[in-house]
DNA sequence: ATAATTGCAAACTGTTTGCAGCACG
DNA sequence: CGTGCTGCAAACAGTTTGCAATTAT
């Protein structure tokens, strides 16, 4: 009873450089136009992470952005990933055990995770239940559904072996 | 190409008052077989709230639990939790807030959760994705696939309506 | 100029831990 | 009795806040 229009994984990343850049600047733009040093320093870090598609916790964010400014403070890091997360530049990801990690989102479109809990590995899975079949729940249960949200999880292949 | 095998929600909660405490008990007894203070209160505290199904902080539960004994420690009731969430008597429910709440499970089969993200009112719900598809991706990520979560968000009747 | 962002440090929330004492079997 | 559960208080992790200084426009 429940469906999906497709299923799938990340392509792999070989574009978009710019691209997230681009996308970082264009979501705190929205917020401000202010360009500050902070936010670039943000969006250069953030480029590579979007190369590799690795998670990581806000601390790990701002360990790694002071290695490029030791000088970032650890509440612009944390406001800036609250905004990025809001403008859907960045996925939040909650593990069964209350931990959280971010990621850089692979695609724009709709999407859930496929996720390692041990070395935090995400895929992007184009897995969704049904729109109809939700939209039935939301009528017989007396909600006004508005979210939700799907996460398989596993031992990547790395971390399964070992 | 997701499939679910059925739509559901909480059958009214008429029956099996013993029956939770039972299933409580039963669930200490995997740890110990001993029968402590902490622990009835515990059995009986959740009673109650199995019955109205409502959801609760584990600091809910220990001032819930401290109207009946002022006594009880902290980390007592955080440590029953835990084990009560490990043996399946208590689901846990994330919300995309960070917080989390928790909730005598209404039945025993595999389930997900409906959630308002207001007064965190909880229904079952009896939604799946599909395992053949799950291990599909599994086998096509490299990933061994050992559980996943389904949540859906919005607002209860209550909650909509003010 | 001026309004917003930043960095700092302190506060805070929710949870966990170490340990002495109590109590169940 | 002895083991292990309990309560306490302190430690802890991750996050948020208030505010003065800084910085972009």
């Amino acid at each position: 009873m429940v469906s999906c229009e497709k299923i799938g994984y990340d392509p792999p990343t070989g574009s978009g450089y710019m691209d997230v850049k681009e996308r970082v600047t264009s979501a705190f733009s929205q917020f401000s136009e202010r360009s500050t040093r902070p936010r670039q320093i943000i969006a250069e870090g953030l480029i590579h992470l979007g190369e590799t598609g690795e998670a990581f916790s806000a601390d790990d964010l701002l360990s790694r952005l002071r290695k490029s400014d030791p000088r970032i403070g650890r509440a612009t890091v944390y406001r800036s990933v609250e905004k990025l997360v809001r403008m859907k530049v960045l996925d939040r990801i909650d593990f069964a055990d209350g931990s959280h990690y971010f990621r850089m989102c692979g695609s724009d479109e709709h999407h859930h995770h496929l996720a390692c809990t041990k070395c935090h590995r995400i895929v992007d899975l184009h897995v969704c239940l049904d729109n109809d079949q939700m939209k039935e729940i939301g009528r017989r249960e007396q909600f006004r559904i508005d979210d939700h949200s799907i996460t398989i999880f596993g031992l990547c292949k790395n971390c399964r072996s070992r």
